[in-house]
DNA sequence: CGACGCCTTGATCAACTTCAAATTTTGTGG
DNA sequence: CCACAAAATTTGAAGTTGATCAAGGCGTCG
């Protein structure tokens, strides 16, 4: 079922011009947009922004429904969907806290948004933004930014379901989610562990696979010793260059 | 062979801050970039701009090359194309004029910049560009507002790639070239005649597809009366709307 | 315990690729 | 303008990959 932002949590600082506590813990540790505003911008757009929590797999917009709110991501991941006209679903993107979530300039959705898992976020009218979004530039320049990477990770994915076989998909999905589910701690050499944050259905929707398929091509990662799972979510890998092997990358 | 962009046609109104006559019936035919440029800031720019012919096929940027410069498209097409470890390319955007061409904030390009068609285009150094952005929002507005159409373009290929046949895909590669090729003749209801900018090796980089599916696919299309084809080169449409269904959208 | 959801495994099948010509189009020189 | 060679496209036959169809296993929650 699809829900739009309803207000479910007011916040006590309404008529508090201080920045909120929760966002000055979110901002140190991440670098999301609302670090390119200043004290009293951010104390405008905290007196507009609402809380939310998500269960796994709620709805959070519809494709074509007019969104009043942008939020931005504080925990959990988040699935952007697209469906053909006779159902078939194809994931476009994946986002991780802190991302901001939202097409600028555009007032309706293009695809369904759907929590992957459980998710935290902190959403704000659609106005207030745009507002501060003139008088900001440099907060428009971290949008454009997200909207960049955004591209580039969408173009990754072009070549992967355009031309990577099945087997070079699902190990490029886990080398992708090992990269952002602890976005620093990366890169090194001993064993990395992660849990999916996506069901295999979920999975098999954003590789353009079946579950099936996705399922044999991580038997085949485990029979490879390349990865160890277990309880279906937790993925081990001892060693990060191996699984890159497998994804052709 | 790839060459970067050269000096290769210095202006003749270098020393002239008048608007370029070029630059004033271009946007006046266009929304290009410059659009968003006050005259002063337009001869700034002019003044660094030089003037690039390319062949179809021929490369603009290679992969990974280090980009000093920024350009307009003034006509062509221009593909962006990205290749595997072991060689095999996906085309991952199109790109038409007055499309501006360049990664905002990167120095280097992540992928091979080719010219589909024979090609014009401005250039500019990166400098310069970043210069104006800093000085005028309503610039980086309208960089933003291209990225955004792009990854709009790119998350509608990936349900492509990921979810449909051969046949839709090639039925909504149609469909996408009729609608950029001549951008405000579109939409009536009557035939509509077009080049495809592309080779059949193209076409099939840019479908994840072979050359010889996608030669099937239009000969399917051909005898289901959807298209005529002319000179490999030239599509005829009869009626677009057979063809939309075609590529189940 | 039993039912349901989620995942895995196996057997068969269809779509698309690969390999191999044949055919058409394009470009060049006479 | 024609002849010819090279390149691009189409067509055909055989081979693979991943989808589909069909059970079966495992965990969780009532």
């Amino acid at each position: 079922m699809l829900m739009d932002f309803a207000v479910t949590e007011p916040r006590s600082d309404i008529h508090n011009s201080a920045i909120p506590i929760v966002c000055r813990a979110f901002e140190a540790r991440h670098k999301g947009v609302c670090g390119a505003l200043n004290p009293q911008q951010l104390s405008e757009l905290a007196r507009h922004t609402t809380k939310h929590k998500f269960d796994a797999s709620a709805g959070l917009i519809a494709d074509g429904a007019k969104v009043e709110r942008y939020a931005n991501i504080m925990s959990g991941v988040i699935k952007l969907a697209k469906l053909t006209a006779d159902g078939r679903q194809q994931i476009v993107g994946l986002q991780f806290a802190p991302d901001f979530l939202g097409r600028p300039f555009s007032e309706k959705s293009d695809f369904d948004v759907e929590a992957a898992t459980d998710v935290r976020v902190c959403s704000f009218p659609r106005d207030v933004l745009n507002k501060l979004t003139q008088e900001s530039p440099e907060l428009e320049h971290r949008l454009h930014a997200q909207t960049l990477k955004e591209l580039d990770e969408a173009r990754d994915w072009m070549l992967a379901l355009g031309r990577k076989s099945a087997g070079e998909r699902v190990a490029g999905f886990l080398c992708f989610i090992a990269e952002h589910i602890n976005p620093e701690i990366e890169l090194k050499k001993g064993p990395v562990t992660f849990e999916i944050p996506l069901t295999r259905s979920d999975m098999a929707d954003f590789l353009g696979l079946t579950i099936e398929t996705v399922s044999r091509q991580l038997t085949k990662l485990r029979q490879a010793r390349v990865i160890e799972i277990e309880n279906n979510r937790t993925v081990i890998v001892p060693d990060l260059e191996k699984l890159q092997a497998a994804a052709g990358t």
